[in-house]
DNA sequence: CCCGCATGTTACCAGCGGTAACGGCAGTCT
DNA sequence: AGACTGCCGTTACCGCTGGTAACATGCGGG
């Protein structure tokens, strides 16, 4: 049958299309146009905007490829067969490696659409950076709420701490990759350590007024 | 003189436009055009580039006002005479107060310019969401770092932990503000409850493996 | 009186995302 | 064979953006 064909065909197209974005994306940085990405796949516009719809369907295209490889490789960590310490630095590492590996990629993930339609008043904060980290976050929400006993609204707690741990280890990754204060393992380790409530179990300093 | 009175009303126009800036950024959100800035400022663009550069530096003095207010309220409630579970519970909700409060200034806040120049490779990473969140990541860690005794390599632990918490303040408000799935109280006790290390106290459940 | 200077304007530029309208080139039906 | 139907691709354009050059205007001081 020729429609499969056709459509094989389309599939195909489609996916070089996305891979000359890609390599533009990760050579030009978010910003690259659309003639750019265009001209990388060596044709023009309109083409690109009858496979994709537009610009927000093709990044929206292009980052579902790469948010999915890296959340693999982090059900990978999350299922570790080690205890819970570990776990949680495992997990931490995987992520922190994956970005530190293609800092080009993790910064495209972090704003890709920018599409925010107008929205008539306030209600839709968080569509910056948010479609990676929200799934991460809801995500790793339900993994705690399957593996920890949190008690009545445990499922709410769980959820909050998914968010919240994934936003420490963005922002720490996101600090860390610009500044390079020290090693990988190290920032984990501290990482692992005010998750493990080392913040609350360390003494005050004797001058000055505690913490 | 009429040097300093010159001084004078041009600091005195410049602040005028930037409260302009700000009703039509909160009107508008962040993707508001200087024709419409200088319009609802009463003038054209050309002396908006004259007083601010460009668009990121109009941006950049808009968003520092804004910052420098969040900071000092947050001062505040770091510097409160309670215990230190009360002291980390009362900046979290400081902080998430003022996002629920104005969420169209915290909105704008999260990516204020998108200037991101070519920047030849990939060590700038962390330009999106930065500026603010960057700030108090490292006030918050130097705050850590002068209060609490963390042995030798400490300075660096409470950076990273800065960077930690404030990243997840930051993530759970976010999705917090977008869901709204529980009272601002409930947020911060979870939130309180995880920095104190709650997640390594409670049991795993009896079935399934242990997180 | 004219000069400098700041303030404001209009008119323009290059680039962006996005689209309409047209040109070939396959395969299909009669 | 020849007309018809879709699809792939093009050129040329639109409206809008951030940003700038060039020109007008009102002001105080030699």
């Amino acid at each position: 049958m020729e429609t499969t064909q056709h459509q094989r065909s389309a599939d195909q197209r489609r996916r070089e299309l996305l891979e000359a974005a890609d390599r533009v994306v990760l050579r030009d940085g978010p910003h690259a146009s659309m003639n750019a990405i265009a001209a990388e796949a060596g044709i023009t516009k309109p083409i690109l905007y009858r496979h994709f719809g537009d610009k927000g369907g093709l990044y929206r295209a292009l980052a579902k490829r790469h948010t999915d490889a890296l959340l693999r490789a982090l059900q990978v960590a999350v299922d570790a067969d080690v205890d819970r310490r570990e776990r949680v630095a495992g997990t931490l590492d995987t992520y922190l490696a994956a970005i530190e590996a293609r800092p080009q990629v993790y910064r495209f993930l972090m704003h890709p659409a920018e599409d925010s339609q107008p929205s008539e008043a306030g209600f839709d904060v968080g569509r910056h950076s948010a479609p990676l980290l929200r799934r991460l976050g809801e995500e790793l929400g339900t993994v705690i709420a399957d593996r920890v006993d949190l008690g009545p609204g445990g499922d709410l707690v769980a959820r909050v701490w998914g968010h919240g741990i994934v936003g420490m280890m963005h922002a720490a990754g996101d600090w860390w990759l610009g500044e390079r204060p020290c090693s990988r393992a190290e920032l984990v380790a501290s990482l692992t350590d005010l998750l493990c409530g080392r913040l609350f179990q360390v003494q005050d300093r004797a001058d000055g007024p505690g913490f």
